[in-house]
DNA sequence: CACGAGACCTGTTCGC
DNA sequence: TGCGAACAGGTCTCGT
């Protein structure tokens, strides 16, 4: 699942509070129990504990799909990959199955790595630019305009599902909210990316900021049992909706793979082209 | 550079 | 009922 609303809803979550967690800025690591050690991507095991206890958390924010914990002295980075999950329990919970990697804070509570494909890594980073460096433009940001978008796909010959996925051309996108974009574009999934024309990009550009926006707003998405309280799922317009009908046109929504991902799109309303 | 296959993992659903 | 295949929100590496 996790793509950027929904690790923008992890921040937002341990940044403010709600019902059943309480804000995590300002709390520290009091202890770590690293569950499945291929989690942790760097440092070694020793080295992550010895270093983050006594470390607090002073901001928390996000690149692409990355959650970034801001501490004392180090970045504690997280990718949630396929089916990571976040929570905030009691410390003296029951360790759930599939949780990875528990953080211990103040307070009495913890905050635990739950992955059950283990695909999710951890770092504790002095720099994250090495591993942040590579990533394309934050879609929501100021600085990532129309403009910037057109130039960026013009030189481009790939497929424009597979580059919008790619992380190094625009960071935060995955499969579920590229297959809603490129609906409420009306543009087939295998598009050429060079042969947009400007006005194509423009809207492109509006509708990724669209349903990247609404998924925020719906708290993400929640598919299966993960992820509570997201909403996103009940306003799909193509993805897992394969043989039902285009809310827009009526025909049969079709799913396809394209870059290996499964792909979903209206044939009527996204016109193969050539 | 673009693309496909395979790897990394576990669990659920689908088809016969 | 049972059992293997297909599939799942992501990304990396390798070969062509």
């Amino acid at each position: 699942m996790p793509e950027l609303p929904e690790i923008e809803t992890f921040r937002r979550r341990f940044l403010r509070g709600d019902d059943d967690t309480p804000p995590l800025v300002g709390r520290s690591v009091v202890g770590v129990d690293l569950l499945w050690e291929k989690t942790l991507a760097s440092p070694s095991p020793e080295e992550f504990e010895a270093r983050i206890v006594g470390q607090s958390i002073d901001d928390i924010g996000r690149r692409g799909k990355y959650l970034l914990f801001h501490l004392s002295s180090d970045t504690l980075t997280i990718h949630l990959r396929m089916s990571g999950d976040l929570r905030v329990e009691a410390d003296a919970a029951p360790v759930a199955t599939h949780h990875r990697l528990l953080l211990n804070l103040d307070g009495g509570i913890r905050l635990a790595f739950n992955d059950t494909r283990k695909f999710g890594r951890v770092w504790l980073l002095a720099d994250t630019a090495t591993l942040l460096g590579k990533l394309g433009p934050e879609p929501l940001d100021d600085s990532f305009t129309p403009d910037l978008f057109s130039t960026r796909l013009q030189p481009r010959r790939r497929q424009i599902k597979p580059l919008l996925l790619d992380q190094r051309f625009l960071a935060g996108m995955g499969n579920i909210y590229t297959d809603e974009a490129l609906h409420l574009t009306g543009l087939h999934p295998q598009t050429r990316a060079s042969s947009l024309t400007w006005e194509q990009a423009a809207c492109l550009w509006e509708s990724i900021r669209q349903v990247l926006q609404e998924g925020i707003r719906r708290n993400g998405a929640s598919i299966d049992w993960v992820y509570r309280g997201g909403e996103f799922q009940n306003y799909f317009q193509v993805y897992q909706r394969t043989g039902e009908p285009c809310y827009r046109c009526g025909t049969s929504i079709e799913r396809i793979i394209v870059g290996q991902r499964s792909t979903h799109f209206c044939p009527q309303c996204q016109p193969k082209p050539g």
